[in-house]
DNA sequence: CTGGTATCTCCCCCAGGGGGAGAGTCCAGA
DNA sequence: TCTGGACTCTCCCCCTGGGGGAGATACCAG
């Protein structure tokens, strides 16, 4: 039977840490003597409490941490870590696209950018549509193209897939998302079915390479359109022109940001 | 001049994020109205906003980016970006030890592990010695090293570097460390000087590759000082036989682990 | 038995964000 | 000019995963 501090300079996890993890459940000691409240732990928790320094060390949170130890199967417990460090492995591509991203962002010269003032009609589609985290879009986004294409056969030359954007997913974290194909006669289909899209008028750009770093061209497109002096309304729109379904290349992934607005001296009576 | 909700469309960043910023001083608002505390922001603000957001990305503290952006000069700016990215580095050599040695706990059969009881005689060395956070143990380590070397000299065959770990450092993730290289005539100079280490009885092992990963090898020698029912007392000590000095290839470096004890029926009367 | 050390619980603090209440402000349409 | 809805304000609490420190007990060797 170990004393807490024993046990600390046995594992390397400071005394504090062993108690935090003795209340949530993580690493409950051998014994609790039931009049002092002293923590025993037995040496055979040393290899457990290794393993929740080196999964913590990870940043896999203490939850997760208490259902990886929970499984009983080796196999089962394996699968669980695997899934976290597929969560590290993306978790680095966003570093680096943040990275670059950065460099593009103190790079001296911008190239100016190209926007085009296009009015679009009002159009039926097949869509998904939910409200949505902002952290959990990219998921979303995964679900719900897989399920366009499940009822919509492969890519046709109907168009790129788009989505619409509520301001509530940037201004507050959650708001609606719409993800849509084209398509003559939209099914209905899980989640899919038919969505009239309204008719508006977009200021358009193109960004070019990995989506997470689009939110630059984003500000690059809303100075303009503050520049240019028209007023914004409604959600943004995306089309995919080229998409992680084309090409396995980011740099040639293209994707058209739209951004809604009045022309000033059309849409004014 | 656009209001808080429109600069958050604008920049992706939640109204909320907004005004944290503007608190912290990162953010200012071009204006903010005296009588009624609405933030207006200007397009010109929006390539700084979007720095924040990728620096915030990179999980840069708030204090770190402040610095950043008020750096005048852009070379300087990018030196300060670079540090971070250092240090992005680091943590990711860091994490990968932590996947490797993750693996080693898991694996089903882990080796036996070879424990040779060794009296230490009393010595004196070289050293330098400080009150550390266990943080901040790898930035002192190196600078310690560094004085060692630029005091004693290239190695010599008085043996390897060895370092006394107080047990403070993990129990309460601070303590004293003493980082010593053997020497017939230790000199002063700067923070090195003669210590005369007591001698002691240990229980010692040797872990192979990484330092960050002796904590695995720390709860099997413990798991054995225990099982094999010998008393703990004093600091942990360590001998760098194989280390980054010797050779870039981490697998092949060594660490001696000793672990203080008393051999029972040889120190007790 | 006594004193020093270990350990207990409890409360407060940190970063960097989010939720929500309640009050005041802005602006377009009537 | 009024009015209602949308926007924004401040303030307080909560989250995770830790750390600092106080004050009270427990353990254990001399």
């Amino acid at each position: 039977m170990l004393a807490i501090g024993e046990f600390s300079r046995l594992t390397h996890l400071s005394i504090r840490t062993l108690r935090r993890y003795h209340e949530g459940g993580l690493l409950e000691p051998e014994l609790v003597d039931a009049s002092s409240g002293y923590r025993y732990y037995s040496a055979d928790q040393i290899p457990t409490a290794q393993v929740i320094h080196r999964l913590r060390e990870l940043d896999v949170p203490l939850a997760d941490v208490r259902r990886i130890l929970g499984a009983s199967d080796p196999d089962q417990r394996a699968a669980l870590v695997a899934e976290h460090l597929v969560r590290l492995e993306a978790e680095l591509a966003r570093t680096r696209v943040a990275v670059s991203s950065l460099r593009r962002l103190l790079a001296p010269d911008p190239p100016p950018l190209q926007v085009e003032l296009r009015a679009e009609p009002e159009v039926t589609v097949a869509a998904v549509e939910d409200e949505v985290d902002a952290d959990d879009v990219g998921t979303w986004f995964a679900g719900a193209m897989a399920e366009l294409d499940a009822a919509l056969g492969p890519p046709t030359d109907a168009g790129p897939p788009g989505g619409l954007y509520d301001n509530g997913l940037f201004e507050h974290g959650h708001g609606r998302l719409l993800l849509y194909r084209p398509s003559a006669e939209p099914p209905r289909r899980g989640r899919v079915r038919p969505v009239r899209l309204p008719a508006v008028e977009l200021a358009v750009t193109t960004h070019h390479g990995e989506h997470d770093g689009a939110d630059v061209t984003y500000g690059q497109l809303g100075s303009w359109v503050v520049a240019n002096a028209l007023t914004v309304a409604g959600p943004v729109r995306e089309r995919y022109l080229v998409g992680p379904r084309d090409t396995d290349d980011s740099a040639a992934w293209r994707t058209e940001i739209g951004w809604p607005v009045f022309r000033v001296g059309t849409d004014l009576p």
